[in-house]
DNA sequence: TGATGTTTAGGCTTAC
DNA sequence: GTAAGCCTAAACATCA
């Protein structure tokens, strides 16, 4: 639970719970996909109160991870040796917070039976995902921007252009940005002495940030015949599936009863701080969030596809 | 052998 | 008050 401190978060844990760290995580690399020992480390990085206890909060985590149907365990292909498995956010899970609180969600995601596509809604997926990946293409031949170069692993075609991640800092800073006047800046930049984040926004969220990558960019890969012709499972890929998410604030546990301290997560502000173009409201990325009022049902051929439900 | 992954259990907090 | 979510601990299995 959120235990503010005087001034800072630094030394004093923050006001997510460890799915929502987790999810931050994965939603931070640039295949949505990482490596228990990567989450670790994203975590570790940006949080330094849980640079300690590390036995004690990582074995949380891969609590977390195996319990919660919100995260799908992706192998590793032959030619990728290391250990342990890619960790990915399941492509319904993005409604879990719906009531804004990361450190507690008011459903919890959980995957049916009949969630673990059957062969015929694979191929449906598989139908979407070549659909999209077709809009990207034409979208890229159009700006003449080149394919990033990514791994197989890649979940990029799972994106469409107009969705929103929990997760991603678009979603988080949403609302700060519709405050009117620089109140939420400045308070935001107040607080950057919080988490000491030395990354920048293009760096902690390559795939929000870098507009060549992100959303209208996201690779294609296609891939091995060991595996989906994504190069994963079928079921991991479709993030864009999901159901567009409120917007996701800290709205009851955080410090905002406390002096000094305001709504937006601690280390956002750190982030925003290093990133001034990100800040601007008419950078691209922040005019897609707010001016787009495309939701996934409305711009993804086949939600229907993945289905899951949120249990209480 | 250590990292990773799964499962169970108990206590605490919070939403309803 | 109850149910559900979260955190922590622990035991155990698997794998590189």
């Amino acid at each position: 639970m959120p235990r503010p401190g005087r001034n800072t978060y630094s030394d004093q844990k923050p006001p997510y719970s460890y799915i929502s760290l987790t999810a931050m995580a994965i939603q931070s690399s640039s295949e949505k996909m990482l490596p228990l020992s990567e989450i670790y480390k994203f975590i570790m990085d940006r949080f330094p109160y849980y640079r300690e206890n590390t036995q004690r909060w990582q074995n949380s985590l891969r609590h977390n991870l195996s319990f919660n149907d919100c995260f799908i365990k992706i192998p590793r292909r032959p030619d990728q040796p290391g250990k342990g498995s890619f960790w990915a956010l399941h492509p319904n899970c993005g409604d879990m917070f719906e009531n804004g609180s990361f450190l507690r969600r008011r459903k919890r995601f959980k995957v049916l039976a009949a969630d673990h596509l059957a062969p015929s809604k694979q191929s449906d997926a598989a139908h979407y995902l070549q659909q999209q990946a077709k809009l990207r293409l034409s979208a890229l031949a159009a700006t003449g921007t080149h394919l990033p170069q990514m791994s197989t692993y890649n979940l990029g075609v799972s994106q469409s252009s107009t969705f929103k991640h929990p997760f991603a800092i678009e979603n988080i800073i949403a609302r700060e940005y519709k405050v009117p006047g620089s109140l939420a800046f400045s308070t935001m930049q107040s607080m950057s002495a919080g988490y000491p984040l030395h990354n920048q926004l293009t760096t902690a969220w390559p795939h929000m940030y870098n507009t060549s990558v992100i959303d209208t960019a996201a690779p294609i890969s296609m891939a091995s015949s060991d595996y989906s012709a994504y190069g994963v499972p079928i079921k991991s890929l479709c993030h864009g599936g999901q159901s567009l998410p409120a917007i996701p604030v800290p709205i009851k546990p955080t410090p905002t009863s406390m002096p000094g301290f305001s709504a937006l997560p601690p280390h956002i502000p750190a982030f925003l701080s290093n990133s001034p173009q990100s800040l601007s409201p008419t950078s691209p990325q922040t005019a897609t969030s707010q001016s787009s009022p495309a939701t996934p049902s409305e711009t993804l051929t086949s939600p229907s596809t993945l289905q899951s439900v949120a249990v209480h």
